[in-house]
DNA sequence: ACTAGACTTCAACGGTCGTTCAATACAAGT
DNA sequence: ACTTGTATTGAACGACCGTTGAAGTCTAGT
């Protein structure tokens, strides 16, 4: 192999990572996860303490690293067009690029983790917590930043408008072979480049929307 | 008691799907369901035959009632406009208004039924096959009036726009409550005339924003 | 060579799961 | 009153779950 190593620990993330996107949480068991990644069974309460922690260790991993990325475009596209306010393309631009470009270029384990989040961020139990553990203070920057790319529109707006964002991004991430079926084949939910095309323009047309509606209804801040 | 009363199938229907809705399927046992309904353990298989069953049940029983809601008012916008073409923001409505309206009048089963919807919609599992079984029919209806709707648009971006619509509507619709921690409480998740007065403007704007995208682009169909 | 500590294996624990089945209760038809 | 079919009960089944602990292996440091 060209890679030096694997260690149990990235063994166990990896193939759990694979599986829980797949099946979730609770209909995924230790040992099909040990199974899958050819180690002992009692290796997860070893190295994580727990079927639930070993699920925030997969989430923590990434989202670090995609917590970083996102918010070094956030600050590349800022300076970009300083002193102006920044549009709201490019604050889009800099929430969903390093997802796709993860999807296009990074390994496939960035495929299953974007399952898992779209799975987690839909899930009505305790994983809502940690994904806010691990994605609120990036979130709150990226929000921060609509506010001042749409001045006129109300706060309102914009943390509705994040909310259906992120509402389109989760279910595209999720594929969930919907598109495929109602299409009829013509559209393919892992088509990252169809995706890519097209999610910045929606949600970027939607968010003026709601903020010209803002406006136009009068309710706009004092 | 005001109703005549309650069978043990419908007890056991609105027991099961409020707690479906609220940890999932694999999270929820049936003792848990036939606790929460007041019946025995047994019944479930005796009136569905197993819990997978008790689940499409579940889904096909509010899901006729919405499926044909939905169809009414959209042949009612159709004739409101004819001969004219209808607008976009009228499909829409009547895709969104109806699910808006149970939310607001009819009792809280519609509530936990939604939160069950965005959960299976998610859902990387079997759920899927049953939500195509009950939607896919009406949702190819509202696709065509969406193409009529938007004539310079591409097929493949209705199609994409209808995926981040219904991503935008179930993120909603599982209330989160992300939102309310993001905003500190300025918005609240299950506030339905806050999410009447944007979902339908943000994903119009955004369909719209989509089809000048294509036709600018020059990939109309011919 | 020996020891200390980190890692891995193996077998088992108690608990909960979905499902089944024989026995019982109930309601309606005759 | 008796029969028939539907509905309900209670107890139990085998299977699988997450977790644990004791024993074994491996790797450095001295």
């Amino acid at each position: 192999m060209a890679r030096p190593k694997r260690t149990t620990k990235e063994k166990l993330l990896d193939a759990a990572e694979k599986l829980f996107a797949r099946k979730g949480f609770h209909a995924t068991s230790l040992r099909e996860i040990t199974g899958e990644a050819g180690v002992d069974l009692a290796l997860v309460n070893y190295h994580f303490g727990g079927k639930k922690p070993l699920f925030a260790a997969i989430l923590e991993r990434r989202g670090a690293v995609l917590n970083e990325e996102r918010l070094r475009r956030l600050t590349a596209v800022r300076r970009a067009a300083a002193p102006q306010a920044v549009s709201p393309e490019a604050v889009i631009g800099a929430f969903f690029d390093p997802i796709l470009d993860f999807l296009d270029h990074a390994g496939p384990g960035w495929h299953s983790y974007f399952s898992l989040l779209a799975w987690v961020n839909n899930s009505p139990e305790w994983g809502r917590r940690l994904m806010s553990k691990t994605f609120d203070a990036t979130v709150r920057e990226f929000i921060r930043a609509l506010m001042e790319s749409l001045p006129g529109a109300a706060p309102e707006d914009i943390f509705w408008g994040y909310n259906f964002l992120t509402g389109a991004l989760t279910l595209s991430l999720a594929e969930t072979g919907r598109l495929d079926v109602l299409s009829d084949g013509l559209c393919r939910s892992n088509d990252v480049a169809a995706l890519r095309a097209r999610l910045g323009p929606f949600v970027a047309a939607g968010l003026r929307g709601l903020a010209q509606r803002g406006a136009r209804s009068g309710q706009a801040q004092s």
